[in-house]
RNA sequence: GCUCCGGUAGUAUAGUCCGGUCAAGUAUACUGGCCUCUCGAGCCAGUGACCCGGGUUCAAAUCCCGGCCGGAGCACCA
């Protein structure tokens, strides 16, 4: 992991303790572990994503199991896939190195799902109900059949087709898989596992009048696709408990499961509804907006996919919620990314300062890592014809007339005015005995906008040799944080990581 | 309301299955010191937690019961 960022960690503590996962249970009763990745193309992923993601791919990597990415996009009108996201996903999958042996795309496989459905009517399975939902939910809620429920074999597959055939419209009629209706758990009580959908597909048209449920394609598929272990969230613990109806009718061996607890990030919003709904609104300008959770968000600002790993790593697969602080992602990508980013002068909202009673000329030498003399270092000229440097407002702001304060790597001055400055002396111990504050300064400058985290914008100047640079890529400003960096036009535009 | 599942420092996590080595480990945050021409990194030290009440036991963070608090689900969504 480390080698992929380009550092050696080889002579760095090796008492540190990292994060292992549990094992696996019962995984001596499969020749190969087989795990899935199963998103739903309607949106880019987020960090809470991602933690299946990664924590599939972890125990396919441990386990030298496969790893199956699977599209769940079987509700053309609920959740509408977004064509982008497919890719989109893929991307990200990528980014946080996650690799899939095998994949799929449910809306490719209807006609299987079509062909396990009428399976499930002739073994008595499975029903065709046009009761109204409202009906039906108050049957079913007193434990009570719906007539549909006991009509003989010949008359559901007839119905099956007549659902197929476009002959019941939607909300006409919907699958059912038998369950106990004695079940303590309503929800549990016959699911619907196929229903009309008439809405057009963004891969598949209009195709296909009747789609599958979540707990029919996902149930069908998991076996099919030979899959041993399933991690999901907790919000799926009934679902596995209706799937497992599935099972027993087709007499299959339900996977193992592993439930987990929901992700959160404190102040951050992670669910795809709201974000799309923020989106709409306006308040964000897409699904990379700095101010969301979504892995395309945190690899703009400049995290590391390493980052993300450790984090989900640190967290585990408890049952219980966690809140992770952003604190704790930060020191984590601050600790991958110091030893490798380049350092740069940045001066936010830049001020013009004039440098009196120079009489020879000076040279500012700042080394772009200041643990890696072989980065290179950018050299300044100060003299009497070249006396005027940049420095921040905010640094301004705090000084008093009178006052001495140094330059970074250069020399140390007085304050005259708001825009002037006399020469003291050059060496850094002086500035030190007086306790004197360094700032950070540049002669000349490009302009840079920086994106900070709640979507407000800092302009200044930084180094024009940034521009020699391979972008985008994460730099380190002095005395102002990291800033994701990218080429945009002719011109280049920053994202802020963290201080 | 009903059905499940949880509760270790500010946050996250180890330990809980198979009670003692846990007067509770680690990371981060915080405080102090060192280092440093960055309000960054690094190094050293310190503060800080087993939800509550009973019970079992020589011994409980770990087992049992009750309470409290929190979460998930109860869609022709995934």
């Amino acid at each position: 992991m480390a080698k992929s960022l380009g550092i050696s960690l080889t002579k760095e503590k090796p008492k540190k303790e990292e994060h292992v996962l549990p094992p696996l249970p019962n995984v001596d009763k499969y020749e190969r572990i087989r795990v899935r990745f199963a998103p739903n193309p309607d949106f880019a992923i987020h960090l809470g994503n991602a933690r299946a993601a990664i924590l599939n791919d972890e125990y396919a990597k441990i386990y030298h199991g496969i790893f199956i990415l699977r599209f769940e996009d079987t509700s053309p009108s609920v959740k509408p896939p977004m064509l982008e996201a497919y890719d989109a996903i893929r991307e990200d999958l990528k980014w946080l190195g996650v690799n899939w042996h095998e994949e799929y795309i449910q809306s490719e496989r209807l006609p299987i799902y079509y062909d396990y459905a009428e399976k499930l009517i002739e073994i008595g399975g499975a029903y065709i109900c046009t009761c109204p939902p409202e009906e039906f939910r108050k049957l079913v809620n007193s434990c009570r059949p719906c007539p549909c429920r006991d009509l003989p074999v010949e008359k559901q597959l007839k119905r099956w087709e007549d659902m197929l055939s476009g002959f019941f419209k939607r909300g006409e009629a919907v699958m059912r898989i038998k369950t106990d209706l004695n079940h303590p758990n309503p929800a549990i009580r016959d699911w619907p596992a196929m229903r009309i959908d008439t809405k057009p597909h963004p891969l598949q048209g209009q195709k296909y009048k009747v789609w599958p449920l979540y707990n029919f394609a996902c149930g069908i598929d998991d076996h099919l696709m030979g899959i041993t272990h399933i991690l999901r969230g907790k919000e799926h613990e009934i679902n596995t408990q209706r799937q497992i109806y599935l099972y027993n009718y087709f007499k299959w061996n339900y996977p193992e499961v592993i439930h987990y607890g929901r992700l959160k990030i404190e102040g951050t919003i992670l669910s795809k509804s709201k974000m799309r709904q923020g989106i709409e609104m306006g308040l964000f300008k897409d699904w990379s907006d700095p101010r969301l959770g979504t892995i395309a968000a945190l690899r703009k600002r400049g995290f590391l996919p390493e980052t993300i790993r450790r984090l989900i790593l640190e967290v585990g697969i408890k049952p219980s919620e966690a809140t992770i602080s952003w604190d704790n992602i930060e020191a984590i990508n601050r600790k991958l990314l110091d030893p490798i980013a380049k350092r740069f002068v940045f001066i936010p909202d830049p001020v013009k300062l004039e440098i009196q009673g120079l009489t020879k000329e000076f040279k500012a030498k700042l080394p772009l890592h200041p643990d890696h003399p072989e980065f290179g270092n950018i050299i300044y000229t100060i003299g009497p014809s070249n006396n005027t440097v940049f420095i921040s407002l905010r640094d301004l702001s705090n000084m008093k007339l009178g006052m001495i304060f140094r330059l970074m790597n250069l020399f140390n001055v007085k304050l005259l005015s708001s825009s002037t400055c006399i020469y003291v002396s050059e060496s850094i111990e002086e500035a030190k005995k007086i306790n004197a504050p360094i700032i950070q300064w540049l002669p000349y400058g490009i302009e840079l906008s920086v994106i900070m985290h709640d979507g407000s914008i800092v302009n200044g100047i930084v180094d024009k040799n940034i521009l020699n640079e391979d972008l985008p890529n994460v730099f380190q400003f002095y005395r102002f944080g990291f800033v994701k960096i990218y080429k945009k036009d002719n011109k280049i535009e920053g994202y802020y990581t963290h201080d």
